[in-house]
DNA sequence: CATTTGACGCTCT
DNA sequence: TAGAGCGCCAAAT
């Protein structure tokens, strides 16, 4: 199906973000020519079953922050755990400084 | 089949 | 963290 082949794009380029940095969902969406599909870059992460090998927690929202939500069951938080263990600094917002962090593929 | 929801993001106020 | 409105569209209801 169509879809499927869309995740899959998904998929590799978030599989590409190196340790340590962040990318956005909107970022994602316009590395695999799906400009204004942000929303569904963030579907496509939400159906994989973790753990799994794609760094999905790598990806947060354009204003810097994890996307919070009571229907993320718990991986808004897991996403935070796995990020501070990358070294990514959040403010006493919960922000985090996209400057500083975001991946610039070559 | 129709409507709502949501891991988004941009513009305008 | 400003917030409303809108475009986006797969999945859920």
């Amino acid at each position: 199906m169509h879809e499927n082949h869309f995740y899959q794009k998904v998929y590799l380029t978030v599989s590409k973000i190196p340790y340590g940095k962040i990318a956005t969902y909107g970022q994602i969406a316009d590395l695999i020519y799906a400009y204004g599909r942000a929303r569904q870059v963030g579907w496509a992460l939400r159906r994989l079953n973790l753990p799994s090998s794609v760094p999905w927690h790598r990806v947060i929202n354009s204003k810097g922050f994890i996307t919070m939500r009571l229907s993320r069951n718990g991986t808004d938080w897991i996403q935070k755990e796995l990020l501070v263990n990358e070294g990514i600094k959040f403010n006493s917002k919960m922000k985090i400084d996209i400057k500083k962090y975001l991946w610039r593929p070559k």
